[in-house]
DNA sequence: CGAGAAGTATACCGATCTGTATAGTGAAGA
DNA sequence: TCTTCACTATACAGATCGGTATACTTCTCG
């Protein structure tokens, strides 16, 4: 990635999370990167392409922030679960004032085709699948195997995470993420 | 309302839901509502005003809903809070295809002055309240009294509510709201 | 040295945006 | 009958949209 290439997606992953992707146009993305709008299509070509950058990034930081917190967590499957939950606190503090920026976009782009659309389904199908696996380790620790049980305690905790992402973005009441790893504890132990 | 006005706010209502706000223009919905422009804006006077009657009446019309489902449910109060989500699956699958309106529409609207941000929160409030008063009545049948166990109960509520619009919306799961109301219930038996 | 990559500045394109203006039509009601 | 209301049709305004074109500069690297 150039220099002004970086600029431009900085500037642009900004503006597109705070002001939303229809409401800011390639010319702002260029005057607030101080990139001319060439140098912006010379590198990415299109603005579709800039927002499908945008959500990717925004993705793989998330990705990242959580692999390292479920490394540092405590061995146990059911720490991994709650240890979602705090990375989730913890990257809402840092970047997450007006929300999911996935659940965002969606608002926004309505045709599945759109190439952003796949990385907004994959990241909520990838934490799906997470929460799956965690759930599956709570429940029978060393086996992989699939079953309804696994499969029911993990849609439980998508529940309660992608609701807290909407409480925390809408500002329906504070800590949300601290309400939501409660409540998935509480689920936790009643399966146990 | 004059029919017009009324054509015109039938189509702007299914374009902004469909497509999103900022993405339909005034001409599409002038077009689309067989009204010329001119009565657009004789009748709503903005485009901003007429986004504040799509949502203001999406609104109107779930809490209609929701009060014939509250009113037809059986007298206990955990009935009442299942009945929610009963009226929630059965309002998604009439009118929400793409999730929750003012979801959608936060994500787009990113000025708390505009007038039609106080319309967002002030359905997700409403909802608090609506669960907040019945997780009182569950709690302690009879009484109004405010309580921290009550204020818990019904953010948890709110929790799998929220959660189940945006796992119904982006179609991470199916019936999402079957699930969050299977898991409302066992809350309400958790706190009994 | 010379080529190519990355960038700047500026102007332009056609389309679309919200919003306004002008002129006229048909019908209902005092 | 005459006014008022709701509406149509059309044209236009100024701004912004995504995207392209031309010409120049600056730096690095073989």
């Amino acid at each position: 990635m150039t220099p002004g290439a970086g600029r431009a997606l900085d500037a642009a992953s900004r503006l597109f999370y705070e002001h939303g992707i229809h409401a800011v146009g390639v010319d702002r993305i260029a005057a607030e990167a101080g990139v001319t709008k060439k140098t912006l299509y010379d590198r990415f070509g299109s603005k579709e392409q800039i927002v499908v950058e945008y959500l990717t990034g925004r993705d793989e930081r998330w990705r990242a922030l959580l692999d390292e917190r479920l490394a540092a967590a405590p061995p146990a499957p059911a720490e991994h679960v709650l240890a979602v939950f705090d990375a989730s606190r913890a990257w809402a503090e840092a970047n997450g004032a007006r929300g999911c920026s996935m659940i965002n976009a969606h608002a926004e782009i309505d045709d599945p085709r759109h190439p952003a659309y796949a990385v907004i389904t994959g990241q909520k199908a990838w934490m799906l699948e997470l929460f799956t696996s965690l759930a599956r380790e709570v429940l029978a620790p060393g086996e992989a195997t699939a079953s309804e049980t696994a499969d029911r305690l993990a849609r439980t905790l998508m529940l309660l995470h992608e609701g807290a992402l909407v409480a925390h973005g809408l500002g329906v009441f504070p800590d949300a993420f601290g309400l939501a790893r409660d409540q998935a504890r509480a689920v936790l132990d009643s399966y146990a």
